[in-house]
DNA sequence: ACGCACTTTCGACGGATGTCGAACATCGCA
DNA sequence: TGCGATGTTCGACATCCGTCGAAAGTGCGT
């Protein structure tokens, strides 16, 4: 059978009124996903895979789900890599502020230590 | 034996300099602590029993021990009723900026329905 | 002294969560 | 065409979470 241009499910992403807080909360409340989210806060976008984050990679395609399906990530598909990029437009529209100072109180959480 | 003034277990709260950020997240990604924390924020405090949340008691019990684990609030025994209140102070200190974000986040997120 | 009102603690239960390994799908390249 | 790299999905598992009811503790008022 003919393969299509777009043969892979559509990526599900909220739309950006539909970006629930709790559930924004929630995505954050876990270290690795907030690892990810940091890291991703000072480039365009990056592969899933060079995040230098220490799970299983089911487990880091899980944590990507979640912050896609919370709406603070976006995934574009390229070849047979999956770019992620923060929606800080939409998170700023949605909840202004909320990202810049969620990641401002990271950086005072985790102290001096493993700073950037 | 005699009573002696202080006989009920000291009510545990993290030093403003240990409260963790991803247990504050986690304390304000749910629905029913979030209302507590948004109802005290334009009191000074209030007794346990008079918020108008929908859960039995036991589970409201539970809702102010994860709070004031976090962090986020304090809690403080008159008698046999107890006034929590929101550690506004600490929680700027630690996490400037952070509640206000969040509270004013929560506006937006449940929009023009149920306000205040 | 008795009982009522306010809360907590305990035990239980169903559901969600983070984690992993194995298997599968897709793409690029030799 | 076949292999390796990149990621996902599935099933499993232990743990945690929110919820409740029953029981117990404490203080106030009658």
């Amino acid at each position: 059978m003919p393969r299509s241009t777009r043969r892979r499910p559509e990526l599900s992403h909220p739309a950006p009124e539909e970006i629930d807080l709790y559930d924004v909360l929630h995505a954050l409340s876990d270290p690795t996903r907030m690892t990810i989210v940091r890291i991703l806060r000072s480039e365009p976008e990056r592969a899933c895979g060079t995040f230098p984050v220490d799970v299983a990679p089911s487990t880091l395609s899980h944590h990507f789900k979640v912050l896609r399906e919370s709406g603070v990530i976006t995934q574009r598909e390229e070849a047979n890599r999956r770019f992620s990029a923060l929606r800080v437009v939409d998170l700023e529209r949605r909840f202004p502020g909320l990202l810049d100072t969620v990641l401002a109180a990271l950086a005072r959480n985790d102290g001096a230590a493993q700073g950037a």
